[in-house]
RNA sequence: GGGAGCAUAGCUCAGCUGGGAGAGCACCUGCCUUACAAGCAGGGGGUCACAGGUUCGAGCCCUGUUGUUCCCACCA
């Protein structure tokens, strides 16, 4: 006896529902010779996050694909983990530390270590508990981290084998420091933003006390660093100067003037003051002229002890000492406003201080040939395609990689410098002493890896790399990647280029990118902002399945979407109307032996919803696999409200009312409901599964069982297109009715005229039924009184409705749409005749449209008749 | 300075390879019809940004314009 609850209440369902399902297995992967793989490697969430929409929409998605494919058939794996986050970890401990008074270095790197992994003990699964909640089926027994020892094996294995062939190397460039983390950072971790800032126009003497030059500049402070003044070679404005030398104000020292193709002449005053130690640019003249490099800045930001008087001093502090003291001695000619681009740190913002600095990095250019080739060769597909254009120009135009950080929570670089001789030695383990000298004082590099280094692996690392397991032999390449277009260069790209450099195979076949979720006014969700919307919060209002359904309704591949409340409840309803639709079923079939199969004698409406049904089989599957999620959902939505719901559940209580072939129409509702339920399932893992655990079933769970198939047999066409005729005169009547206030009680007679009689015959108890007709006759004898009339394509309806007929109104009605439908012949007419269109256009187009007008001319026909 | 996306009903958005403009929400009308008021039945509302072009036919393809968002780029 099933006396369930009218309204769908998920929280007394889903962590019973997933507990079970852990409980069962269900989500473990097993490579299995006898089935088809199918992999998606989840992007590992920081272990300092929390869920948030992002992750909600990311996680929905691949839970989709991956919940699919297992019905499916395919021996699938969802490989969860965590990444260590370097920085944004670091920082976090760095700043409990702060609240206590003391410093990493107080602590040393050892103790702060073991302060880093009790932090990952305390919060690293916070975030994965929280993806449980949402009804991800990742395989738990694999989870993986970053920073574990299988993953750290794998980094060490690139990091050895990258620089044996020479691709990673170490040297002093010009890198992005980021003062508040105190460490390098790359390209990609740059973001750039425009602000508002001045040029000041500054005078800087020639030495020989032939006059001044006039440069300018957006930091000023960095001049305590100039090493040279540069002019394009062929400005004739400074031909003459190039060799010679100028005083360096402040400083007093003097230096040269050269002359670099670099200098725009047409900018500013096209004088180009030379700091190779703080900007990008000035450190490639200052390679071409061998220009001493002098870094003016600490790691946090002051000026060192090269700033002289300046030392010690913050860099925006300085910038307004130097100023006030160059406009004392004379030198600043004026200031103006200038928008420019600033570079800031992507995890803390602050503005990032190029630098010269002794660092590691990859060198690209090799790794990335073959990395484009795979996209172009169709190896790697990016879903929506427009993503190849950006992943190709970042590509091509790509630098080397800075991959050393100076912190310590992370992969340690495997080198040790002797400390004798100064030999540099990259292995997996400590070496017991110096290769070349013999010497036991080694020391290891002090940095750690950029942490996407370690993610770039991620494909191949969880997977037992550098082993070769039957993991790694069965689900690698791994089949999809769902991620937001905002880490293609962070992570997709690496993945590739690592993928093919040390796999020799792609890492994925397919990347399914999603945008970004919005709030309600469409800005990006932030905390600054406090415009975040927790998606637990809204699994706990309105249930998971809610979430994930409204996340996965109207997403189309690489399109940001709004959160919307409103969105969130209408997906809450759409679970509740499939709840009581299921409990409508269940209610009826209490007594019933019923099995989930269809009976031997289909009638016509059943024949109508299977069809239906089946169609939808062919459509979901397509649209799935083709990443089209937001509208297979759509479809499901429709199906289930529209078809199952509002007409064939009506069209079936008619029967069982009756008790005329009852248990047919049971077996149908069961059957349809149930495998419904299936197509469902990916999208709303929790409720579908409670359903069909309650209606009769064949298995464990809906989870494991058979993903429907379409059923060329089962079209059912002409069956669609009877039932369809006769909803439609259902709707007609309706509509009439509403129009006229008729009360639902009130029924009447409906004489139908029609050429469509045997259609019209089986319909009548739908139209009794459903559109409040006390009798209906088909082509009879109509009475001589007054009625109002409707005509659809098919048939022309007349209802007797006594004093309610007004018939001026009626007439007023009927002419209107009577013009109606004569434009709209209009309109076909045209096309018909025009012999252009009959000869070019496909046979089934033009006949649809003499079908259509042949519709309209009896239409027509027919309101005239009833104007008369 | 390059490149990309978006512009469709009051709001948020779908619309697959070009063949009679869609959904949800909101709004209006009538209904507690024994699964569901988180519901049922009906209704109003769109020159598919603008201007050209290709085509028998364009929301969809091409060109340009405007607005908007984003990515990339060393102009000091």
């Amino acid at each position: 006896m099933n006396q369930l609850p009218k309204t769908y209440d998920p929280k007394e369902v889903e962590g019973r529902i997933y507990d079970k399902w852990i409980e069962g297995n269900y989500f473990h992967a097993e490579v299995d010779e006898n089935k088809k793989p199918y992999s998606i490697v989840i992007p590992p969430p920081n272990i300092t996050g929390q869920l948030h929409m992002g992750h909600a929409l990311d996680n929905t998605l691949q839970d989709i694909l991956i919940r699919f494919r297992r019905m499916q058939g395919y021996s699938t794996l969802w490989m969860p983990g965590t990444d260590h986050a370097s920085i944004a970890t670091e920082a976090k401990i760095v700043e409990a530390m702060k609240q206590e008074g003391i410093t990493k270095e107080d602590i040393g790197r050892e103790k702060f270590l073991e302060r880093a992994w009790e932090w990952k003990k305390t919060y690293g699964g916070r975030i994965i508990q929280q993806l449980k909640k949402l009804g991800s089926s990742c395989d738990w027994e694999r989870e993986r981290f970053t920073l574990d020892e299988g993953c750290s094996e794998a980094v060490k294995e690139v990091f050895v084998r990258l620089y044996e062939k020479g691709l990673i190397y170490r040297g002093e460039r010009i890198i992005n420091w980021c003062t508040h983390c105190k460490t390098s950072i790359s390209d990609a971790e740059v973001e750039y933003a425009e602000s508002d800032g001045f040029f000041w126009h500054l005078r800087y003497p020639i030495a020989d006390g032939s006059g001044d030059i006039q440069l300018a500049t957006t930091r000023p402070e960095t001049m305590l660093g100039d090493t040279a003044v540069a002019v394009h070679p062929d400005d004739e404005r400074y031909k003459h100067l190039i060799g010679k030398t100028v005083i360096l104000p402040i400083v007093n020292k003097e230096i040269p003037i050269v002359a670099d193709e670099y200098v725009e002449p047409d900018f500013g005053t096209g004088v180009v003051k030379i700091t190779p130690a703080h900007d990008p640019n000035d450190f490639e003249v200052g390679l071409r002229h061998n220009l001493p490099i002098v870094n003016v800045m600490t790691d946090d930001g002051r000026i060192n002890e090269n700033g002289g008087k300046f030392c010690g001093m913050d860099r925006y502090e300085c910038r307004k000492a130097i100023v006030s003291e160059l406009e004392e001695g004379g030198y600043l000619i004026k200031v103006e406003p200038l928008k420019h681009n600033v570079g800031s740190c992507y995890r803390c913002h602050t503005v990032v201080e190029p630098r010269v600095s002794k660092q590691w990095f990859v060198k690209m250019k090799p790794l990335a040939g073959p990395a484009i080739d795979v996209v172009k060769e169709g190896k790697i597909k990016f879903v929506p395609e427009r993503f190849d254009k950006i992943y190709y120009h970042w590509m091509e135009n790509i630098k080397d990689w800075c991959i050393s950080r100076q912190l310590w929570w992370g992969h340690r670089i495997p080198a040790w410098y002797c400390d004798d001789c100064g030999e540099v030695i990259v292995a997996k383990e400590a070496p017991a002493k110096c290769p070349k000298c013999g010497s036991e004082h080694l020391t290891q590099d002090p940095d750690t890896l950029d942490t996407w280094f370690s993610s770039a692996l991620w494909p191949f690392s969880t997977m037992g790399w550098p082993e070769n397991t039957d993991e790694l032999k069965y689900f690698y390449p791994t089949d999809t990647l769902v991620t937001g277009y905002d880490i293609i260069f962070f992570w997709v790209a690496r993945m590739i280029f690592s993928g093919v450099e040390h796999m020799g195979d792609v890492p994925f076949r397919s990347v399914f990118i999603h945008g970004i979720v919005r709030d309600s006014q469409g800005r990006k969700m932030s905390k600054s902002l406090g415009n975040g919307i927790d998606p637990l919060v809204v699994i706990d209002e309105f249930g998971a399945d809610a979430l994930r359904f409204s996340l996965a309704t109207g997403n189309s591949p690489g399109n940001d979407m709004r959160y919307l409340p409103e969105k969130v409840a209408s997906s809450r309803n759409f679970a509740n109307k499939l709840w009581n639709a299921s409990r409508f079923v269940m209610m009826n079939i209490e007594n019933d032996d019923i099995k989930v199969e269809l009976p031997e004698d289909l009638q016509l409406e059943d024949k109508w919803v299977v069809g239906k049904f089946n169609a939808i089989v062919k459509e979901v599957t397509e649209n799935l696999e083709k990443f089209e999620l937001g509208i297979a959902v759509q479809k499901l939505y429709d199906f289930i409200w529209d078809v199952y719901c509002d007409w064939y559940i009506e069209l079936a209580k008619i029967r069982i009312r009756n008790e005329d072939n009852a248990l047919g129409a049971k077996k149908v509702l069961v059957y349809v409901l149930s495998e419904t339920l299936k197509l469902l399932h990916p999208f709303m893992p929790f409720i579908t599964e409670e359903i069909w655990q309650t209606l009769p079933h064949d298995g464990e769970s809906i989870m494991i069982s058979r993903w429907p198939e379409y059923d060329e047999g089962r079209n059912y066409a002409v069956e669609i297109s009877e039932l369809d005729r006769v909803i439609k005169v259902i709707r007609a009547i309706r509509n009439r009715r509403a129009e006229m206030n008729v009360a639902p009680s009130r029924k009447a007679k409906a004489f139908v005229e029609t050429t469509f009689a045997d259609t019209f015959a089986n319909g009548i108890p739908f139209i009794v039924s459903l559109a409040g007709a006390s009798e209906v006759i088909i082509n009879g004898e109509k009475p001589d009184e007054d009625m109002v009339s409707v005509v659809t394509d098919d048939a022309k309806i007349f209802l007797p409705m006594g004093e309610l007929v007004d018939l001026e109104a009626e007439r007023a009605r009927l002419t209107k749409e009577l013009q109606k439908a004569e434009k709209e012949l209009e309109g076909v007419e045209k096309k018909l005749s025009n012999p252009a269109f009959t000869e070019k256009a496909p046979a089934a187009v033009v006949d649809k449209q003499r079908a259509i007008k042949a519709q309209l001319m009896d239409k027509i026909a027919m309101i005239k008749e009833s104007i008369k």
